[in-house]
DNA sequence: CATGAATGAGGGTTCATTCAT
DNA sequence: AATGAATGAACCCTCATTCAT
């Protein structure tokens, strides 16, 4: 009996493990082929199995982006959030959500680098509706903070901040296409120049 | 005679015209669904014709986007070989190149966008090889404008010129994926409003 | 009016040797190229026109070569028809049937390797239904002139007459694929010296 | 653990074995259709299953040309070789050549036919190359023992070698188009008389 | 869990053919 | 007579997916 509940303990975790082991190879096969492009061979191949056997722990292609997308943006919100909750300054949040952004394209590179590439596309199919949510909300916390430094006098008030926000989100992001971990740059380094050329710019004072 | 060379005219005016057609409509249609994506249905759809009626005008798919980015990258080196001709200052360079840049978006956008998501993958045929080709002197060009900027006190010392460069890319290209002609700010405006931001920083001073 | 009828035939007269020009040339492609394997543009090309404009001579690719072949096979059979008709012994009828082969070899060597490469598989259409008949009936004749050979006791009894017909057959027109007009021995010497393989063999005596 | 190796080697053998039957069937349709004018999907019918399932076994419809030319001429020239390497005289090497060529049509018919039907267009086709070798291989052995023929007294030397040749070549193979293995004469038997044919001609001596 | 074989829809491409000019 | 553009069926091939073992 316990011998029993051991090994459907221990098959639950190896199976979830090695959901988790295929949905990395996934994610960096896609993010570096492009879905559209990847062949489910190609990404069975990099996980050393048969096309035919990833059907035993997904549903189809579609099922691993959604997972891949799915698990990078819920901690990714949840990182957020944290920093929403804690009732910082405009410029404290600002700092604060640029640097977290930062960590989530540390952790999720491949998952972002789909995000990034593929999102479009895939927002058109109802499955995908949750893409379209968070830019849709990612919009407003931006705008909002953003609004809210203009408010407290802190940022310029002759830009707009629509231009500024898409301005900061695609300079954010697109970095994931060519950060490295094992770049010359830490990540916190690269985030503290981002946020320094973004407040005060590149000119000299 | 005279009808006869204006006939020959006419002809050769029109096929170039239909080809300039086709391609238009091929540059859309990839650069809103992905090049991948796109089936060559989809682009004779678009132009209402038949899906073979495309070959009688091109060789293949992947004809069309060749001609689409040569063309495009030959006029947008154009322009930029007459900025850097003009024997401006850092800062006016600096300020020259990315107008032009938003100019080449505002006049090539569907041309841009498959640039920038495509051109990655499409690389590695030899086919494309003028793509690497055209990303590396654009990253000389900029880097020689950054170096000088520093060099002549105009920008700051204590940021990494590869990452200024790479932000400056990233963000006016990626542009191309939201700029519309018909939106409420004209191409100089952004261009007017990136350049204050990128130099200035969105901070009070 | 004369000027009218001058011009008419002219036409006809112009109209006619056209089409002979463009079946000639057809019938080279084909041989060279195979039938089936041929595209009409390639025809085309070859008469220095465009695809379409074969359509305003011909009704179709299949048209051309059951021109090609007819005409042929026409003359081949007024051919061996005087021969027959000539009333000559067993030997004699045998030597000229094989010269008159080499002959047509000559005269018509494109549509002879046409029809030695493609007949079998056009004989499926009911169009060249004439192709069966014309196999039967060779195949009747040479029958009919080696029976009376073995009869007359000029051939060798202990073989197959269908064997013989057979070998016959094959090397005859097989030598279509291989003989140039402009090769170093003439007609006549390859026929005289055909001739003498198969009737003395190759064997010294 | 018997268990095991038995499936392992049921399953490899297994799965050599469909390849060879799926090679025979397209061989079958290549040789009465044509290389050319045969759709993969007639093969796959042939072979009751779907066309694109052909490709998990084969890479393409030309690598199953290619894969039943190479057998072929493996084995065809594996008997060649051993005849030549027996040390036999002129006359018996001659006879023992035609001989395996007619055990080599009946062992390979469809095989053989497509090498006479479809090597020329092949040929000029790089992965072919072997084809032109093996014609050229196949036509200087042959002039090798008529020459040693003549040499050695035993042909006739007021016959052009190279005709000979040509004529031993044409009328071999393209007995492949006609010999059936259920016909009346067996293959040997076919060999004798057209041994006798050749050597000693068709005359009653 | 994984394999090997097959499915079947659909994709890029070719090509005989048509037709207005 | 010939052109140039288009048609549409069919072709070779790919690939996500299924399923018996």
């Amino acid at each position: 009996m316990s011998a029993r509940r051991r090994d459907s303990q221990t098959t639950a975790a190896a199976r979830a493990g090695r959901r988790a082991e295929l949905l990395a190879t996934a994610a960096e096969v896609f993010a570096s082929r492009g879905y559209a492009a990847t062949t489910v061979r190609e990404v069975a191949d990099a996980a050393d199995i048969l096309g035919g056997s990833l059907y035993y722990h997904f549903d189809s292609k579609e099922a691993m982006v959604d997972e891949i997308l799915s698990v990078f943006l819920a901690d990714m919100w949840s990182a957020y959030d944290k920093v929403i909750a804690s009732g910082l300054g405009a410029r404290e949040t600002f700092e604060a959500l640029i640097t977290e952004s930062f960590r989530c394209i540390e952790r999720y590179r491949p998952a972002v680098v789909i995000y990034q590439n593929e999102s479009k596309h895939l927002a058109t199919n109802p499955r995908f509706s949750y893409l379209v949510d968070s830019q849709q909300r990612f919009r407003e916390m931006w705008l909002s903070v953003l609004d809210r430094g203009v408010t407290d006098g802190i940022l310029r008030a002759d830009l707009d901040t629509g231009l500024i926000y898409r301005f900061i989100r695609d300079t954010v992001w697109v970095a994931a296409s060519w950060y490295r971990t094992d770049g010359p740059l830490p990540a916190e380094e690269i985030a503290r120049q981002y946020i320094a050329m973004v407040l005060e710019g590149i000119l000299t004072t």
